[in-house]
DNA sequence: AAAGCCATACGACAATGGTAGTATAAAGGT
DNA sequence: ACCTTTATACTACCATTGTCGTATGGCTTT
């Protein structure tokens, strides 16, 4: 990830994920039932957001979209996770997911399906 | 996780993890070398752990011992990712994970293996 | 015992991140 | 034209985190 998203930047982000474009003052709206903030809260957060290239806003109507899809950013963070607790390895950290699970014995058969079809 | 570990406090669990019970100065002198830190640091963090009831410090000697396993840290810091990012599924992740194929041949005969042996 | 030297303690400081107060400006009603 | 309301900008503030400087106290060596 060329920019670092902070945990409150990432609640707006997420906003725009799920909805898609929509005006600052709805994401406004929706973080002030979602998350109880202040509306001038999420402004700020917006354009930091914008500051780091992560949301694009145009006028009129101050509608927001983002720039940075979901995916990416799910990606550096678990990159990160995996760096920093399971010694870079991304089989650790799957390892670890199936170890605190309960599998049904179709989970199972659905889980060796998808390995086995792996390159 | 009952306590919340910080990013530099995790170095030190670390090596506490890596090494088994060792020596302060030996951890000051490990990560010095690894990470470039200041003896002082290390200390501070030490500390800081051991206030958090992370780490265990006995005379003599100032022999360190970690009181929580890297299990628990992942299986939190896991947590927490999913939940910020994979709109609390663990199955997302795993998903993720799978689609990036992102991984080494080895890593993914290493899955194989894993899944194989799973129920 | 004076002088130095380690190992460790403690406190400080800067940078960062989260949150919100106050300012400004456009738009509408009277 | 003026008052209100609403949307947005800017700035400030506090708590947290990372990092290290300085202080202290014991052990050597002379």
């Amino acid at each position: 990830m060329e920019v670092k998203l902070f945990d409150s930047e990432l609640k707006v982000m997420d906003v725009l994920w799920r909805q898609g474009e929509c005006s600052a003052r709805q994401v406004a709206q929706i973080l002030g039932e979602q998350v109880g903030w202040n509306v001038n809260t999420t402004y700020t957060l917006i354009r930091r957001c914008m500051a780091k290239g992560a949301i694009e806003r145009m006028d009129p109507g101050f509608v927001c979209r983002p720039l940075i899809p979901k995916e990416e950013v799910q990606r550096a963070e678990t990159d990160e996770l995996i760096h920093k607790l399971y010694d870079g390895s991304a089989d650790k950290l799957f390892a670890a997911l199936l170890d605190r699970r309960k599998l049904t014995a179709e989970e199972i058969r659905h889980l060796k399906r998808i390995v086995d079809e792996l390159e």
